[in-house]
DNA sequence: CTGAAAGCGCTTACAG
DNA sequence: CTGAAAGCGCTTACAG
């Protein structure tokens, strides 16, 4: 049970620690015979040795750990891409990416401080006083800080939102209605959009428009009454799931999508193709994303500044649904 | 940038690094004065002062961190209600946890000999040379055995299969296929799914059943037509976005649902409840299962063997695609 | 070519 | 009630 340690291997090869180090470290300068090379490590191999990462970490001042902090709402596939990319890219510089759910901030700082790991990434924005004492810890922080810069992210949820009007807008529509998640957890987004639609409409001299949150998991038919009721002829739904829910309120309305009501949804998810009419939608490409995220947390590493944010390649998606 | 230490903390508040330790930590049955820990906690919190978790780990020698491994398939909220589940409980603890998304075994030795977690779990199952790695290092280690325990895994999903198929055979269903996903990830899981509906086909002394891969991002049209063609009334599909993709597949086909071919999925997503027609689906309850993720791990870091697998409770969600 | 020794920052018996 | 000291396991200048 008692792990084994480098002594433990030294002992048993007959050798110092510090071979035993050199060794399994390829410790470039290291001059250390073939024979008594190819000897320690098959000592180290029997005896299942494994070096301790604390002592390791202790002795050279950092740690190999990127803890990359998630928000504390559904996440999808793109953040799955997200984190795959920057997994395998950190991986060439010997550093290992650990997912943390965040929850609130008491345990970001008592998490940070468990692990004191080399970086920490944010998906969503960061407390700036959290920001201020993982840097005073030396840990390397990539993320928004709250709310600062007022928000690259808010802005590119807003700039979603607008692609929507501005295509419903293309095609004819002038009563517009905003479909926004149930989950509270999402407030932050919707409300970003919801702002993105409003600016839409008014730059375009457009009514107003309406929003009501749409539970994904029933269809929308009393709200999709009350809108048409109301003129209104088409909506942007939050994502795609939520404009499922929409599709299916018109349908028990009985109302005809796109001629009686337009539907846009957004994320281009595998069941836009699939629903009834197929969904038109704004798509994300998740490469560019990903690259620029990878960049972001490999600057910082290196004591630079981000790489300026990439054009937004978002762009609609048109099916039958508007 | 050189952080702050415990001596930095003793040096600028005038005592011992072992008042430090002894008022950070709460030791028990340390006696220091009340004005005396005032003193300290302030000038640690003036200075920033956060300890090294190496430094902790390595003295302790143990560590506060529980590696939870991912299996590399796409993973939905239920994952994620496992793994916050699995968080707060071993907050109580006081043992953090931290996700990796899982690619090889290669990818999974490197990763626990950098962090050398107290505990590793994982939700697909482990090689057992990697189990017997971790175990020797003196990590626990919560997960099934690959292939040995011949599957608490792949039985359950089996089970999910069982269940898809005794429902359609109860509607009169005596021609059923399978849809399985296109995934290469998700092979496994349809190969157990499969098997289910085999064998439940051969104890009802159904036909063989048909099976094809259907991809969640187009109407399975093509696939659609030739098993109606065949004679097939019925379809379980692997999961309820395979189950939509069949459904728009069978409207582009012109067949009605349930009348001319059922359809059931799994999960109970919140979109099985807004398709058209509504999906008929088998549910599996999360409680249970985070419940039992988290005795199990429990039961391990305490040196008990895991808990018994919670009675399966799957159970069918009938709506109107059957 | 190889080994003895220092020291990373912490916790904790032990001495005062 | 408080402090000096040992030691966790590793890496790496340094001496031989």
């Amino acid at each position: 049970m008692a792990s084994v340690t480098s002594a433990d291997v030294a002992r048993a090869a007959g050798v110092s620690r510090t071979t035993v180090s050199y060794v399994l470290n390829d410790t470039p300068g290291a001059s250390v015979s073939e024979a008594t090379r190819e000897h320690v490590r098959s000592t180290a191999a029997r005896l299942g040795y494994a070096p301790s990462a604390a002592a390791r970490t202790l002795r050279r001042g950092r740690s190999d750990l990127v803890v990359c902090v998630l928000p504390d709402w559904p996440t999808g596939p793109v953040v799955d891409s997200l984190l795959d990319h920057l997994t395998d890219v950190l991986a060439e510089r010997g550093l290992f990416v650990l997912v943390h759910h965040h929850r609130d901030s008491r345990a970001l700082a008592e998490l940070w401080r468990a692990v004191t790991p080399r970086a920490v990434v944010g998906l969503a924005p960061f407390a700036a006083e959290d920001v201020r004492a993982m840097e005073q810890a030396g840990i390397a922080v990539v993320g928004s800080v709250e709310p600062a810069d007022g928000g690259a992210f808010d802005r590119s949820q807003h700039d979603l939102a607008v692609l929507q009007v501005d295509h419903l807008a293309s095609r004819g529509h002038r009563s517009v209605a905003f479909a926004t998640p149930t989950d509270d957890r999402l407030r932050r987004f919707g409300d970003a959009r919801f702002a993105g639609v409003r600016d839409a409409c008014a730059a375009r001299r457009l009514p107003a428009p309406r929003q009501a949150a749409v539970p994904a998991d029933e269809p929308a038919t009393g709200t999709v009454r009350a809108w048409h009721a109301e003129g209104v002829t088409a909506v942007a739904a939050y994502n795609d799931e939520v404009a499922q829910a929409v599709l299916a309120g018109a349908r028990d309305a009985g109302l005809t999508v796109p001629d009686d009501l337009a539907v846009i949804g957004v994320d281009d998810a595998p069941a836009a193709r699939v629903t009834t009419p197929p969904l038109t939608t704004v798509a994300q490409p998740v490469t560019p994303q990903s690259e620029h995220l990878a960049a972001s947390v490999l600057a910082v590493l290196d004591g630079q500044g981000p790489p300026p944010w990439p054009d937004d390649p978002a762009r609609v998606v048109v099916r039958s649904s508007t």
